[in-house]
DNA sequence: ATTGACTCTGTACCACAGTACGGATCGTAC
DNA sequence: GTACGATCCGTACTGTGGTACAGAGTCAAT
């Protein structure tokens, strides 16, 4: 008992389109009767897309899902995997929350400032928003005459970068950052602390820069800042 | 006292290519000098793109900045459109809110129904996702269990790890582990267990290969062994 | 036999908010 | 004078989740 794509669409929900995406996706398997090359679907192949959707109701992406579904495939998978994603979905949740309700609370403060009528000019809402803005740019730059085009001749001049990292749970952590500085093109030494939170690299600014650094030190999932000495 | 495009940048928080991004939006206006071609900006610029940060801070899309902006230089413009503006932005927010509760609620529920471990074959997040999914469905079709075809040819194959690590000391290692595995090409999701002590990798093996994978662990100063399964 | 509905593959496109890059030019410090 | 940084412009690409064709082939009914 089989159906071609437009009913299995229908009977799931979704566009024709849809469920070839989902098959390119990797989503879905890929069935296939030869003889004329139309795609073929029995009622699991529809119960896999409504699987699909329903997921994505609950707050996940694609690539989540797949991840899900390949769980479920797999004889060796624990249930606890399923239930770790779902933890984390639901703490992403909680966070986007949150975030919104700062949102809102920032809008009901701006919209119960407001008059609510007269010109623009003394609008207290762009006036608010003008505030907001200058009052977190205090710290960005310190646009004075910090622009000092440190030119190094072709002779390789070394520079010390001293960082503060958050994000590290052990002297195992240390280690790691350690080792993804080394990696990094450039870096002659790298001293990274646990006790102290921090790390000191020497480096050659001709060959990395610092903020190549601080990246390479947060794509290990920590959190580094340089410290201004 | 005018400034180039990386020192304004840099005054506003934002990258250079994000300010000739917002001019070519329209966000801000195009200032030149014809001397030399090169952009000049001034305090005021720099306000703007505050603003437009701050605006985008609260929710507003650049669409909607823009009519914000375009308000404020309106001397006949009223407070009350930028009042609606901002109106309609708290109800969108609250909304959204609304949405993602109901979907922490449901997430909730099956975070506390299943029991944690066993087979993800008995799994009830999995099979309350399915049960969700079918009582949507207008008419399920009958499930005859007999035909299970599986084909699984598809143009995205992907693929599953499983390794043994050696060498996690915390939490923050695994989470270092999965930033590592992430930069790899054709990893698609990583999952890294610091108490089971083991990843699971999902890739795309025309992209990348197990022993690229485990070569990308140990380059983080572990040991990773290939769980034959 | 011809219509009309359906399907195939492949590619391009939508929103969104940028990021990246290639090749050229400009400014300046050594 | 030459190397290097900063800037220019234009275009292409990122990720997410699809949509929308074009041009060709297939199926069932009339």
């Amino acid at each position: 008992m089989w159906m071609t794509i437009a009913r299995a669409a229908r009977a799931a929900g979704v566009g024709v389109e849809t469920i070839r995406f989902y098959e390119r996706r990797g989503l879905i398997a890929q069935p296939r009767k030869p003889a004329n090359g139309f795609r073929e679907y029995d009622a699991d192949s529809v119960a896999r897309i409504r699987i699909i959707r329903q997921a994505q109701e609950l707050g996940f992406s694609l690539r989540e899902i797949e991840e899900l579904l390949s769980l479920r495939a797999d004889p060796n998978a624990d249930c606890a995997e399923v239930r770790a994603q779902a933890t984390t979905k639901r703490d992403e949740v909680e966070q986007k929350i949150a975030h919104l309700e700062r949102i809102r609370a920032a809008l009901d403060m701006l919209i119960a400032a407001c008059p609510g009528k007269g010109a623009v000019t003394a609008c207290s809402i762009l006036d608010a928003l003008t505030q907001m803005a200058d009052k977190k740019a205090t710290k960005p730059a310190p646009l004075t005459a910090s622009s000092i085009r440190k030119r190094t001749t072709r002779r390789i001049l070394m520079k010390t970068l001293v960082a503060t990292i958050e994000g590290m749970h052990c002297e195992g952590c240390a280690e790691t950052i350690k080792a993804l500085l080394k990696m990094e093109p450039g870096v002659q030494t790298a001293t990274v602390s646990f006790k102290e939170r921090s790390a000191r690299i020497h480096f050659d600014p001709s060959a990395t820069s610092e903020g190549s650094l601080i990246a390479a030190i947060e794509r290990g999932g920590y959190k580094a800042v340089r410290q201004t000495s």
